[in-house]
DNA sequence: AGAAACCGACCGACGCGTCGGATTGTTGCA
DNA sequence: TGCAACAATCCGACGCGTCGGTCGGTTTCT
């Protein structure tokens, strides 16, 4: 679990001024999510917060800047989310690894552009847009990597041969639930993700041999929910 | 199953320009691996060839041809040995379903260039090149699928609940395959792939419910192995 | 000789970041 | 309440480096 709050350069003091840097952050997750990381044009950024590119470089000294609030941004949001999703979810291990998964596929679909841009920058993006996300990643992988461990040493994992490895599986899910949330994003699936979550998640608690209904499915985490964005 | 060949745009008789074509392809796949498509320079291109950007050029109307020569190729390659791996291994739908996805690691895990380029040309990249590696994709989904469906009908497939979508999980399959080859690319996980993929292996055939060991594991496939490349 | 293949200086568009100057909001004081 | 002085925020034309692509000329085959 690496840092978590990231008030990126300078905490504004003016009211005004934090809520126009939302905006203009919004506004670069949109247009990095439909261009990528090289094709999206400060230009542009500006003029879809309303604003100019003088406006724009007020509030961020550059582009790679920019990029790595906007990362930093949605992995504080996930991070904030799921931690609180798994508290609620109580002591068992699958159950909360089954939480955070469902928090991660209802926040991230409910952000489409967020999951585009954790998408690639991933791979393409800025330095530290890249390894800002490398980071967010891990941290999951660490967080259900812990769970996974805990269910085995409490054997509520169905062996069928050698035990698992609970990093390698850890990541393997977390991988699955990105590239699906990839493709779903940029509509390279078209079904609604309400009939494709159900789905992913038998298919993931069936790859590691953990009961199939515990707990909460879909519309169990009402926890929350209302912040800000 | 799209269009199998991609002769790109002029076929080139002399001999000498096939093979010059070949290695500037080849190091069209290692530039734009390590830098992306945006980042990578005709210029370092040419270099990386010994030959130079008009060189290049000869060959080559743009950059973004190139790009899409390059995963024509990539997609070409993979095809040919997915497919004789496939036959070779028999009727039952499991193992061959198995001996697509062990060939598909296997290929790309000797090629770690086109796994790069393979997973971030599909987001990023030019126009005409991700649109080709979303086909190439597609394919393997497709023929996954078909196995699926098969093996499902036939009753080698045990059904916890209700039965599963064959196209969703063939998508979750090859997704979950290009996330962890890319993982494994990108050196974000550093296990040797021999480490990785048996596991890799259980946790799909078990998400599915399929058997654990009928066939193929990881060097079964001495088929269809020399070619160019 | 003629064609195929190659070279690399050069051109031009494009986009990041700058900067001098507007515009808007805030504060202190009469 | 009116208003000067100051700060915070915003504007957009421009500078300038960076490539993709061109093209006249050279080298290497056949």
């Amino acid at each position: 679990m690496t840092t978590t709050s990231s008030q990126s350069v300078s905490a504004p003091r003016q009211a005004r001024a934090v809520e126009r840097r939302a905006q203009l952050l919004d506004a670069a997750a949109r247009v990095f999510a439909r261009r990528g990381y090289e094709r999206a044009q400060m230009e542009e950024i500006a003029a879809d917060a309303d604003t100019s590119k003088g406006g724009l470089y007020f509030h961020f000294p550059n582009k790679e800047a920019l990029a790595a609030a906007v990362i930093g941004r949605a992995g504080d949001l996930l991070q904030r989310r799921v931690s609180a999703a798994m508290s609620a979810a109580g002591t068992d291990p699958v159950a909360r690894a089954d939480a955070a998964l469902a928090t991660l596929v209802r926040t991230l679909s409910t952000h489409r552009s967020l999951a585009r841009v954790l998408a690639s920058e991933t791979l393409s993006g800025s330095a530290a847009a890249r390894h800002r996300a490398g980071e967010i990643e891990d941290d999951f992988v660490a967080l259900i990597a812990a769970e996974l461990r805990t269910a085995l040493d409490a054997g509520r994992l169905t062996q069928l041969e050698g035990s698992l490895d609970p990093e390698l599986t850890a990541r393997a899910w977390v991988g699955l639930v990105q590239s699906m949330l990839s493709a779903w994003a940029t509509g390279r699936i078209d079904a609604p993700i309400e009939r494709i979550y159900p789905e992913l998640r038998r298919l993931l608690l069936r790859s590691a041999g953990a009961p199939l209904a515990p707990v909460s499915d879909l519309h169990t985490t009402t926890t929350a929910q209302n912040e800000e964005e």
